[in-house]
RNA sequence: GCCCAGAUGGUGGAAUUGGUAGACACGAGGGACUUAAAAUCCCUUGGCCUAACAGCCGUACGGGUUCGAGUCCCGUUCCGGGCACCA
């Protein structure tokens, strides 16, 4: 009697046996390559996993689970990113401390993820939350503070090196303030007092990856520019390492390109001009030299400091009016609303090339953060310029041959230039030579500006980036703690022998009455100098007890170098040892989501390069090849509302007009509007509410009337969007492995598509998955049962076997996972056809699908009288013999007829290939007794032949 | 506006990278087994025209290169993602 396939039993038994036996576990072995996988980990959320989750986690698996099959040593762990905001938002809420919530909830994915059978190994497990793991956070952030970037190695050096150089030059000044503000200016974390986007509602500053559109990423609330002290990071200035490092990893086109805009390279000019009447000069910053001809006027960002030192005494009422009006816009009005406003300064500018004056405006469209926060405005050639030029009726110079201005700016750099100099007195002689670009193309005469600026020292040629500095600090309570505090204003260090500085308790997380963030409600936050310890805020005196900083770390302080922990995650004395870090090099394979592209990607490429900096690290980026999961979407389903009413009316009742203003639909039920309010999915059966069902979900539905249609149905209406629990449109793995088993999840989340796209969950294809391992299943009893002590495998049964063999290995190395399983469920059905009931080619085909079905493979392993695990078995290798034998391809059968493909030589002409085919021996196999329907020939390589029964 | 990636049956998606378009799966239809249902198995399933064989048309749309184009080139439309007053 052949066994069922009791997906139940089997999973249970494995999952236990792997505990027991530490099939998992990974230590250091210098006589096996190693390989790394790792999965961005996840933040535990309350609503615990969804379908979505296991996507990247499954794919990584799988693969770490074939390198492992190959012969490597496979790091493959997992942690938890603990820190967030809606923990601590639930801790103002409830009064439950962040902690208590954060671990529960991972007790609750850990349950989750077990269920679905990963190899990870848990010995390894991190949460950034616990002390032992910031402590190394914390640690970095130090060395960051000691740290500077030196501009000619490229790479982080001690601050005491700077503090010499300065000694040296004679520049290092003896007051202690002094000192303190000049290092400010280079340490890579340092407190500055910047531009930050402030979050009124969340109370906090946020990083510009946070700010999207300007509102706030999480809650989109608005979002003001507030000038703050506050802890940045200087990623700025790793700025070109992070373009360069760019090319030396396999990381998705679009991601690196997504990266390559926010690093936002600019090469370009940077030149001087002297104010007119005044011992004033600025620089302004321009990407197309090659237009200095056409110059009309200048404009200053209004946040720069040269708008005070240039306005005239009657033009600064109006100045200083419009200064006020640019305060009062938001970011967002700014960002949204591009109308031309702008002041004259009153004063001009001498253009050094030409030697003309022109006048000198502030005008919103500069901004102040973006290379010197200073223009010249070339409107002819720039359309931002060509608006602000219409606007207050400045000339315009055309500098382009054919290129006609009269109704917008020609911005494209492609051209012969012209009008420059517009006339040969036009164009200022320097030491015997006056510049002239007429003739030339625009990419030429960039060059020759830049040569001309250069040699008569009028300017510099610059490079500018676009990406920012990081601001380090939040105002929160649930994030790591600075090791700082404050002596007479200035921050110290607490030494490195006393971290971790552990997380104050408090009891309120919000912020204090007088306005300080969370921790100011510590009354434990003080340090102690002389005995190296916290303690009361009360014994507070400025001479050995002082303050700590109460600002904590954002979200990606933790997150940024949490893969070299992972490689010594027990490690008390350093970050990672010199040994795992030599070992475990960088990570081999890293999975997540596209959004992290200019957020924790960025910045953990960043930290990695500072950490190699100090020889920590051992690879200069972090992640050498990156896989993008899609995200799983969900059907959200959506009932209908008669505006101030408990009335819902059936989606099909409504009539649909669309709004122009608002840009999307709206719903009418006899002239009343509808509003759509999300219905659970559990109450919706295909497009059909369930109307018992919600009634008893909240107490909005249970007296509700619902309109229905004339069947007598309630139809909803449906969308697909992010899975999120507020969307009331999640699915629980967990349903998915009660009913069919962990194998056939794995299975059908990789069957559903690409792992790198995005789409919509959808359990109907979930069977087939089901049924093939049900067959296979079937497939090994009959083979296992099979008492016939012949052994020798068929050629056909081996063909099946290696062209099974090809298929997976070739596509595991793609990613292509679901056709890999295509390729299974076409084995499976050969195999079963032809009757196998050989064991080798049963054992060949269980570690082929170990790494996607662990448990079924683990069971068949042990059944085929193995000791070990499937996990440490050997992965097949392809042998071309088994499927050149013969020249014929497996027939393929297909409208009741027959199908075979013959190769043959690339260059053998039509006819000869036709010839050589009916003749070969192979065919003539086939078409014994079968009538030839039709003979297709693809020209020098294959040919297909389409036969019948005669 | 700029940059990137896409568009293939009723559906999810294949196609050895220029060589039989629609693998595999879902759904649908028909049949077998069964008292019945579930489960399982077999057949059909891009469109048109056919009793059937055969034939014609088909990879968003319009052109082009090629013996041959879903794949390469040019143009258009639509959907998704990133950046967005960055000089």
């Amino acid at each position: 009697m052949a066994k069922e396939y009791n997906f139940r039993e089997i999973e249970k038994k494995w999952h236990q046996r792997w505990i027991e036996q530490q099939t998992y576990h990974v230590t250091e072995d210098a006589t096996r390559p190693k390989f790394y996988v790792l999965n961005m980990f996840p933040y535990p959320s309350g609503a615990g996993l969804h379908v979505g989750h296991p996507l990247g986690y499954i794919a990584s698996d799988i693969y770490a689970r074939y390198k492992r099959l190959q012969g490597f040593n496979v790091l493959n762990p997992m942690g938890y990113d603990a820190y967030g905001l809606p923990a601590e938002q639930y801790a103002i809420k409830t009064g439950q401390h962040p902690e208590k919530t954060t671990f529960a909830n991972i007790d609750r994915y850990r349950e989750q993820l077990d269920k679905i059978g990963f190899s990870f190994d848990w010995d390894r497990e991190v949460r950034t939350c616990t002390p032992n793991y910031y402590k190394w956070t914390q640690w970095a952030f130090q060395k960051m503070y000691n740290s500077y970037f030196d501009e000619e190695l490229q790479k982080a050096q001690p601050i005491e090196k700077l503090i010499e150089k300065f000694k040296a030059e004679g520049t290092w000044p003896a007051d202690e303030k002094e000192q303190s503000e000049l290092l400010m200016q280079y340490r890579l974390a340092y407190l500055g007092e910047t531009m930050v986007n402030w979050c009124p509602a969340l109370g906090t500053v946020l990083a510009n990856d946070e700010v999207v559109n300007g509102v706030s990423e999480r809650g989109g609330y608005p979002v003001e520019q507030k000038k703050m002290r506050q802890w940045c990071l200087r990623v700025s200035a790793y700025s070109q390492r992070l373009l360069d490092g760019l090319e030396t990893i396999q990381w998705s086109e679009s991601i690196k390109e997504t990266q390559k805009n926010w690093i936002g390279r600019s090469e370009g000019t940077e030149v001087e001009i002297k104010v007119l009447d005044s011992d004033v000069d600025f620089t302004i910053f321009t990407t197309r030299a090659d237009t200095m001809f056409g110059v009309t006027f200048f404009v200053l960002a209004p946040e720069s400091e040269l708008v005070d030192k240039v306005t005239t005494p009657d033009q600064r009422a109006a100045v200083d009016e419009y200064i006020k009006y640019v305060k009062s816009r938001t970011e967002r009005e700014r960002m949204i609303d591009h109308t031309v406003t702008g002041v004259f300064s009153g004063a001009y500018g001498i253009n050094p090339i030409t030697g003309d004056k022109c006048p000198i405006y502030v005008a919103e469209y500069v901004l102040a953060g973006y290379g010197t926060g200073a223009i010249m405005a070339v409107p002819a050639h720039d359309s931002r310029d060509y608006a602000f030029a219409k606007h207050f009726n400045l000339p315009i110079i055309p500098l382009v041959e054919g290129a006609d201005v009269s109704e917008e700016s020609y911005d494209a750099k492609e051209g012969i230039v012209m009008n420059s100099p517009i006339s040969p007195d036009k164009s200022v002689n320097y030491d015997g030579e006056s510049l002239n670009l007429n003739g030339k193309t625009i990419k030429e005469a960039i060059a020759e500006t830049k040569r001309f600026v250069k040699a008569h020292n009028l300017g510099r040629v610059k490079v500018n980036y676009r990406l920012r500095d990081a601001i380090f600090s939040r105002q929160r309570y649930w994030g790591e703690p600075f090791p700082v505090y404050y002596k007479n204003g200035i921050p110290q260090m607490i030494p490195e022998e006393c971290l971790p500085i552990e997380l104050p308790q408090v009891d309120k997380f919000l912020p204090t009455e007088t306005g300080e963030p969370p921790l100011g409600n510590a009354t434990k936050w003080a340090w102690d100098e002389k005995n190296k310890k916290i303690v009361e805020n009360s014994l507070i005196d400025e001479k050995n007890i002082f303050p700590i900083e109460l600002y904590t770390m954002p979200g990606f302080a933790g997150s940024s170098a949490y893969y070299l922990r992972y490689m010594d995650p027990h490690n008390n004395e350093a970050l990672v040892s010199e040994n795992a870090a030599s070992y475990w090099q960088n990570v081999d394979l890293y999975v997540g989501g596209s959004e992290h592209a200019t957020g924790h990607l960025i910045y953990s490429r960043f930290w990695n390069k500072f950490l190699f900096d100090l020889g920590v690290s051992k690879k200069d980026e972090p992640f050498q090849k990156l896989i993008n999961q899609g995200m799983i979407q969900g059907w959200s389903s959506f009932v209908y509302r008669l505006r101030n009413t408990n009335k819902f009316v059936s989606f099909d009742l409504l009539e649909e007009k669309y709004d122009d203003a608002k840009k999307k639909n709206l719903y009418y039920y006899q002239g009343t509007e509808a509003d759509p309010v999300y219905a659970d999915i559990s109450m919706v059966n295909g497009n059909v509410l369930d109307v018992e069902k919600i009634r008893q979900w909240t107490p909005e539905f249970r007296d509700g009337e619902f309109i229905l249609n004339q069947n007598g149905q309630y139809i909803v209406s449906q969308a697909i969007e992010k899975m999120s629990k507020s969307k009331y449109n999640v699915v629980n793995p967990d349903d998915i492995c009660e009913n069919y088993g962990a194998d056939t999840l794995r299975l059908y989340e990789m069957f559903l598509g690409p792992i790198e796209q995005s789409k919509p969950w959808d359990v109907a294809g979930i069977d087939g998955c089901f049924r093939f391992l049900k067959k296979f299943w079937g497939l090994a009893q009959n083979i296992l049962n099979n008492q016939s002590t012949q052994n020798n495998p068929t050629a056909e049964e081996m063909k099946a076997l290696h062209k099974l063999i090809k298929k997976v290995t070739a596509d595991i190395e793609e990613f292509s996972y679901n056709t890999s399983i295509s390729a299974f469920m076409v084995a499976v059905n050969e195999l079963s056809q032809l009757k196998c009931a050989n064991r080798t080619i049963l054992e060949q085909m269980v570690v082929l699908i170990a790494p996607f079905c662990p448990h079924i493979a683990e069971d068949l392993w042990e059944a085929l009288g193995h000791q070990t695990s499937v996990c440490d078995a050997h992965w097949p290798v392809f042998d071309e013999k088994y499927l050149v034998e013969s020249m014929v391809k497996m027939p393929v059968q297909f409208n009741g007829k027959v199908r075979f493909t013959l190769e043959l030589p690339v260059d053998m002409p039509k006819e000869d290939v036709e010839k050589a085919a009916l003749e070969s021996p192979d065919a003539a196999k086939y078409l014994e007794g079968q009538q030839i329907v039709k003979t297709v020939v693809v020209p020098g390589r294959i040919i297909n032949i389409v036969i019948k029964p005669l």
